[in-house]
DNA sequence: CTGTTAGCGCATTCAG
DNA sequence: CTGAATGCGCTAACAG
């Protein structure tokens, strides 16, 4: 009554091993390690044997073995504010499927606080033995932190900042400011607020602080003059958004554009400029950032940037530089000057990618009608 | 000149293992290994030696290493048609925090196809030596592939439908259908149209057909009936929302009003409605589910569900499971009768969870005016 | 209560 | 080109 035992009994079937393949293949454990990783030094004949045995037995290597034979993890960490919300999970979605694309486990892990961030980049020795790479989105990292995990190895690449040597996506901050109070500027407002980043806020990026001075310079450059009482904190989230602008709405002085560095927190403005019965895009004019998913269904003008780019590309160069490391590590000590023809991966790496933005004009912005 | 050479040196730090500590603290590996976990027949003042070392040295065990000795991973995988969009993204960030919290490590992988749910559930071997648990959202799953992940003792707890025997979190479809349906029908609409599920989409989950089962019941005990035309498929996105209803707009009998089974097709339809002067609340009335972080921006009616509590919640019960799990392993076979006191996890885990949902009645619908 | 020892499954010298 | 041997760092019996 033989019947197929490792899938029907109820007791854990032993896992298969290597040691299994080179076996039933007639060969060593060195040999099916070799044939099935794609090393040279292996007959053609005897590495489809093997790769042919694998297969049949549907056999994985163990990644906690390997891990810890051969020192790489083969998994890519990604930390972020949040995992949730619009531009965050946009962005981890995007490093996912790169990284799932290349074989590699995607662990991800969120450091909404500066200490949980700390306690993460400050155990470097913890990290090497985890990941092969850190993927850090809007989350800053000091000097030193860098280089304790240049030292280990560890791949890192950013977005929303850089860190030179280190692949990084992040777009033109300044840039959003300037669009952003050019258009303003153009349609004759006069009077602006902004809101952005949250200064005492779990995480001190500089995204919020570039747009600000891109924004308040355009304006300068037009004679205006907006000063840091006219910035207000909206923490990047619709509720915070509506906090921010509610009490100027309810002011003597009312602005007659708001800048809203994020569309979320153009959101909460639009809700209480409707509480308050003013018409947007004439009484007051709301300009975000982003073009998040919702926008055009409120009609918002915005700034529009690749978010769904910004995770995959970030995964693809961090990829690609961690494959050159490994590969200049190699040749570095055993053939010099093999790298001649192999210009595979001489597209610099280290610098900035700015994906490009635009402005999107739909209709929360307007001429001011006072 | 003695500096601390593993902080400043070029060449990455040898990295400290169990035994460095044992030397250290003046004990065997099997102490610090003990001590370290916590385990009894550890003499409290060695105990607090070792830890003590442990911590100056600034040493963590090698998960590698420990997975290998111990077979257990020590990491929970979270395996999603997506990990962007509001409802999956919001799940993933409850889930994540937990397990981070509970010292796990937390892997994301995103399944939009059959085809790598599969890939996926059908390699149970790989699986198991990938992670202790795995987190099922809105991922169908056949009888087989539980078995077998049973039988490799891999934790699995579901949201959005549930296998028995294991943990799972999910709300009362058929009622959510039939909320929405008494809502429109006390409000005096008679014409109804749905926008649901993917019939041939990436997944086949049945909350589609759970909630049009209820819808079309609670309609059928009214005296109106529907059948499957009035369903559209909307893909559960804003744009499926739209493409959904707009044929239906421009026929030559529309409904006067919506069912659509996700806030974001609502929001769809709304832009439909918009495109065509149609009064949203009065000309059709638009109901939608979720209750989406942006569903008071437009003054959505939907149906709330606490979608933050779910991810938190199922990561709480699957991991109270394998503490259950694993304590039912070693008391089993060592002290049958000791479970008497431990009356800790006798709360079932093994029964759906299911969260309160209710009506959100924003502006959105309205009596109907034809 | 503590130390010794034998693997966990694989990658990697080094001989052959 | 291939195989035998060593060790990655830790846990889990076992012996003291």
């Amino acid at each position: 009554m033989a019947h197929d035992d490792t899938t029907r009994s109820r007791t854990p079937p032993r896992r298969l091993t290597i040691e299994d393949v080179a076996t039933e293949a007639g060969v060593s454990v060195a040999t099916v390690s070799r044939a099935l990783r794609g090393l040279p030094n292996v007959t053609p004949s005897t590495r489809d044997r093997v790769q042919a045995v694998a297969t049949r037995l549907d056999y994985h290597p163990d990644p906690a073995a390997t891990r810890l034979a051969a020192g790489r993890t083969r998994t890519v960490t990604l930390a972020i504010p949040s995992l949730s919300g619009w531009y965050f999970s946009t962005v981890v979605a995007g490093a996912e499927a790169v990284c799932a694309d290349a074989g590699l486990e995607f662990q991800v892990i969120a450091v909404p606080t500066p200490e949980q961030r700390n306690r993460l980049l400050d155990e470097s020795q913890r990290l090497e033995r985890r990941t092969d790479a850190l993927i850090l989105v809007d989350v800053t990292i000091e000097p030193h932190q860098v280089e304790s995990l240049e030292r280990r190895k560890v791949g890192v690449a950013t977005i929303g900042s850089n860190i030179v040597g280190h692949p990084s996506v992040c777009i033109d901050d300044e840039l959003v400011g300037q669009l952003a109070a050019e258009h303003l500027l153009s349609l004759g407002h006069r009077r602006f607020a902004a809101i952005g980043g949250r200064p005492e806020g779990p995480m001190s990026f500089d995204v919020p602080d570039a747009r600000w001075r891109g924004f308040r310079r355009t304006l300068a450059a037009a004679g205006v003059s907006v000063d840091d009482g006219d910035l207000h904190n909206g923490n990047f989230s619709l509720d915070g958004g509506y906090e921010a602008i509610a009490p100027l709405l309810d002011g003597p002085h009312p602005p007659t554009s708001v800048f809203a560095m994020s569309d979320e927190m153009a959101f909460g403005a639009l809700i209480a400029c409707r509480e308050r019965s003013l018409g947007v895009g004439s009484d007051i004019s709301i300009i975000g950032v982003d073009d998040h998913e919702f926008s055009r269904v409120v009609e918002l003008t915005t700034i529009h940037q690749p978010v769904a780019d910004h995770g995959s590309l970030v995964a693809r160069l961090l990829i690609a530089a961690m494959a050159d490391a490994a590969r200049t590590a190699t040749t570095t000590s055993a053939t010099p000057g093999a790298s001649a023809h192999d210009v595979t991966a001489s597209v610099d790496l280290t610098g900035p990618v700015r994906p490009v933005i635009s402005l999107i004009e739909r209709s929360t912005t307007g001429p001011p009608n006072r």
